[in-house]
DNA sequence: AATTTCAATAAGTTTTATTGATGATTTTTA
DNA sequence: TAAAAATCATCAATAAAACTTATTGAAATT
């Protein structure tokens, strides 16, 4: 039995194809097929049912996968042992970020990252934060900037700003007179929200339930950004909230749109997020100095209260 | 890098010496050199020192050799994965037993074991607690029976059977009268004692200094084997203790020297333990299925206190 | 029925692991 | 201190393996 084969194996069971897998391991198909028949010949046991199209997983195939990724993502672990000796930092890196994390923290730490550690590959993909879970846990992400806590047993966090919400009250609003809001003010019927799937929108949800409670969530509008939501409350279709760091980009003009809360603040915790394993955690350390060097000048909230970000 | 190179690391590092190594791996020396010098140059560090003689792990090394170890274990459970699922119950695997339950017990289960599992190729070794723990932890015993609790995270405990403690005391001995024994009526200056290293040993002091305690811990007369206590104490050195299963062996005649303990009696409890991994735990729990009906005709007792085998 | 898809097989090539012989050093022994 | 033994590295040769290209056979699709 050689890593070879195990890792063909991941392969050919995440892409339930010979051919499909061969190319993501840059050898043929026939090698593929080879080498998990000749594993198979040694365990004596059929680790994939070849008669079902696509093809799929025997039930012992389904635990020798889970073993066999497990044994593959220990043995990255040597490599990684001797750059951390080495102190070296530096490798492809695939980091997973959530859409409204995105756009605000990408630039205010890419440069600077790159800049720093100029040998680390960076591969960043926008992704909602359950895909980024399924994709630590499959070792398809390295990391990943998320809103926390997750209350997952495999996921580290390491905590690096609270995040404030501020509403976005449009003229006319019934609230677009109060200087300070509250949570209490707050009516999800009048609120503006992000589809379905934004981590976001559960932390608006479960801060306006905190105070009522509505069992008739048929929501009327909804947007994919929170450009589209500004835009949309401007044309007074109800008030929103924001990130606190999506404020800093909203035009002069819309300014006083912006209505601050009562502190404690409800706030978001935002955190970079990581396996339980800890592979490649030279670079998630770097990751975490940058941005909390960043963060440190442009967001300084203490006095907040945490929103979950997880679907009630 | 492959699982094959790791566990030549591995054999290198507890042989401290390449052709000693080779010989337990079946194959040349220079077969070892060149796939260890292969990985070096691959992570590209030197894993032993071979200036030293003999030879040593370099820092990097011992790290690389704690996850080779692991990673050569996960590799093992895949063939245990596929025995699990086909109830295959074979194999070599390597039991160890401490030394006061070696005699007594081994005999009770070892026939029937071997004819109800006749596939499973038993290699057993009598050795210390200490030596146990050790062995278990680097994979080199499958599991073992020893007294506990062990008080170690590493380590898994299933309890077999509970053995009281018995009391030998010889004609003319201040205690030779009394019908039952309490812990109590003990003491440590005239109790003839296992050498050091018996886990049994540490056992009986531990029982003797709940009562009284004493700082001048001179023991004068100790022995290897229970057997040789036995006739030390016929001699009227002092009295000694036994573990129950001991007793079923004195002759017809040292009968009456035996005196049993006031119940809650003192006992050990005995477990099969092994790694919090669990390989090859179809035979670990098939040895405690055969053990644990066999004792169930032989020992029964509930009522008892269990004293720490650990040294204090 | 013809075409496409996809894994298995066959034959040949390249690569890799292993061996046996040997050499260079160090350690042990006489 | 010199000889012997032990020990690891190196080299060339070989056996084993992994891999490739070409092809076949079996389903699935058109």
């Amino acid at each position: 039995m050689t890593i070879t084969q195990l890792y063909y194996v991941l392969a050919v069971a995440e892409n339930q194809n010979f051919t499909k897998a061969a190319e993501k391991c840059f050898v043929t198909q026939p090698t593929l097929s080879m080498q998990i028949q000749k594993l198979e010949d040694q365990l004596d046991v059929q680790i994939f049912d070849r008669s079902k199209k696509p093809i799929e997983l025997t039930d012992v195939g389904k635990k020798i996968v889970t073993q066999a990724r497990n044994i593959v993502n220990e043995s990255y672990r040597i490599q990684d042992i001797v750059d951390q000796q080495k102190g070296f930092i530096g490798g492809e890196f695939k980091l997973g970020i959530i859409p409204t994390i995105m756009p605000t923290l990408l630039p205010m730490f890419l440069k600077a990252f790159i800049k720093k550690h100029p040998k680390v590959k960076l591969k960043i993909e926008e992704l909602t934060t359950e895909e980024i879970i399924a994709r630590i846990k499959d070792g398809h992400l390295d990391a990943a900037i998320a809103a926390t806590p997750l209350e997952d047993d495999t996921i580290r966090e390491r905590v690096l700003y609270f995040e404030p919400f501020v509403s976005y009250i449009p003229e006319g609003h019934r609230l677009h007179n109060n200087k300070k809001i509250d949570a209490s003010d707050l009516d999800i019927n009048d609120m503006l929200l992000l589809e379905d799937g934004h981590c976001f929108r559960d932390g608006v949800i479960n801060l306006c339930k905190a105070f009522k409670d509505h069992s008739d969530d048929n929501f009327q509008l909804e947007s994919g950004s929170i450009e589209t939501l500004i835009k949309l409350s401007n044309e007074g279709l109800g008030m929103t909230l924001l990130p606190y760091l999506h404020t800093l980009e909203v035009h002069d003009k819309e300014k006083k749109n912006l209505h601050y809360f009562n502190e404690p603040a409800p706030a978001r915790e935002v955190s970079i997020i990581y396996h339980k394993s800890e592979l490649k955690m030279q670079i998630i350390e770097a990751l975490q100095d940058v941005i909390s060097g960043i963060i440190r000048g442009a967001i300084a909230f203490q006095n907040v209260q945490i929103i979950s970000p997880l679907p009630r």
